[in-house]
Formats: structure tokens, sequence, C-alpha cells
DNA sequence: ACAGATAGGGTGCTCACGGC
DNA sequence: GCCGTGAGCACCCTATCTGT
């Protein structure tokens, strides 16, 4: 054996210093992707990110960008447009819930600790705008005005009495997502179901702008076969709000 | 308190490669 | 061709976190 073979002859110790870089190495990759992949990077911002789904959405990712139809030159734009869609997401579910307290709750929009509840998550919401990916368009605030004081514009329309938008009185759903799930599902980042989104003249938010520019490109790297499956050009479904 | 999920660390096994 | 080694992978164990 020669002596340079000598030198690099492994212990137990150095297996073990190995191994570990090698670990390192992994994840230290898994992080630049998380930073790379708009819808992980979206979803990165407001919360903790599985290494797994760091792989699935970086697949659906590529899978995308390589899909033949990608429209060319549209690419920083599309990306900011996956980094909103999360906000907007939440945004949506914050809606859900102010509907929810105010109708089926019977929660009085005075009450300390229905504006608790909306201070808390309108905080969550301004933490995880902050880094998100938008090189070119950058998120606008969102709109909460409505949180606080019924009567705005954007919540006419929600008081107890108008509980009939949910059936039976029930809230609505089933959501999505499965019951109790700890995390997000799994991929497809979106739910599979068709979720109502407003239609344009509906959009009164600004925050829910870069959502309008959606394409069925957009839809399709998202896994889904066609637009109408989220009723974006043609609702279905009354606005919840 | 408990169970399930996840991540990190350690170690054995296998394979490719270089020296003899 | 045989042998020793490095590198990578797979498995197991443990710690930590989170939801019920």
């Amino acid at each position: 054996m020669s002596d340079r073979l000598k030198e690099r002859k492994r212990t137990p110790v150095s297996h073990k210093v190995i191994e570990k870089r090698r670990r390192d190495r992994i994840n230290r990759c898994l992080i630049e992707l998380g930073k790379t992949v708009p819808m992980a990077l979206a979803k990165q911002s407001s919360g903790k990110l599985e290494k797994a789904e760091i792989l699935e959405m970086t697949v659906q990712y590529l899978r995308a960008l390589h899909s033949a139809d990608f429209p060319r030159g549209r690419e920083k734009e599309l990306l900011a447009e996956f980094a909103n869609y999360f906000h907007y997401g939440y945004h949506e579910c914050m809606k859900n819930l102010v509907h929810y307290l105010t109708t089926v709750e019977r929660m009085e929009t005075k009450d300390t600790k229905y504006a608790r509840i909306l201070a808390f998550l309108q905080s969550k919401a301004r933490l995880s705008a902050e880094p998100a990916f938008s090189p070119l368009a950058p998120l606008p605030e969102p709109d909460f005005s409505y949180q606080l004081h019924a009567g705005t514009p954007d919540f006419v329309g929600h008081s107890p009495s108008e509980a009939s938008v949910f059936p039976q009185g029930a809230a609505p759903g089933p959501f999505p997502w499965p019951h109790g799930a700890a995390r997000s599902p799994a991929l497809p980042y979106l739910p599979s179901a068709p979720v109502p989104l407003p239609s344009p003249a509906q959009q009164h938010s600004p925050f829910l702008a870069p959502v309008q520019g959606l394409d069925r490109h957009y839809l399709n790297l998202i896994g889904h076969a066609h637009p109408s499956a989220l009723n974006i050009h043609t609702p279905q479904h009354p606005p919840v709000l």
C-alpha cells in the first residue's frame, strides 16, 4: 500500500465525519432549493417546510419549466405569481374565518377575542409577506380593513343574519385539506377540489391582483389539467365574501 | 401524557478504484 | 486477480416537535 493510501486510511471516526459532511451537503442543497423554488419559498415564509416537500415542489417546478408550452420570457412574472398565490390563499382563509366567526359563532366584531384572533392572523400575514419572492411584482399590503369593522365594503353582507350562506347553517366545507393535518397536504400543492375564486369584478383587494394574471400555463404548472378545475375563468360558486 | 412524524447521528454493507 | 480503501447508501436508534 502506498504512503498516500495509508494517509487516507479510514477510521470509524473519519467515516463519521465524512457522513456528517455528506448529510450537511444534502441539507445545504435542500435549503438552497427551498430558497430557489418559488412555491417552496412562498410556503416557507409562513412555516416549516419538510425536506420531502421541497423535493416534491422542485420536481413539480422543473417539470413545469420544461413543459413544451411554458411561456418563454415570462418566467419571472410567473415566479412572482407563484409566491403571491400562497399569500392569496392565506388571505382567503382569513376571510373564511371572519365569516365563520361572525355567522356561525355569532361573534361580535367588537369582541376582544375576535379582535385578538384577527390581529394575530394579520401579524402572521405581514411576517410571511416580507421575504416573499417578488423581484418584479412587489406584494401589495393586504387590505384587512374589513376585519375589524363590519359594514365596510368587503364586509357587507356578512351579518349573522346571513348565515344561510352555509347549507344547513354549517360552516363552509369540507375544506380540502385533510382533517387534523398538522401540516399542509402533500402535493398537489393546491387543493384537489374546486375552489371558488372571485370573478374580476368581485376582486376589490389589490392583494388579489397578481392572481388575476394566472393563466392556463400556471394552472398546468401546479398540476391541474384545466383552468376550470379552479373555476377561475367561469366561477360556478358565489363568492364567500 | 402519549403517539406519530421528522430529522440527525452512527454504523454496517456494497461497490468502484488504485496499488501490488 | 487480490486486497485495501473511500464513498455512498440503507438501516437503526434517539431526540425533538406537534397534535390529540
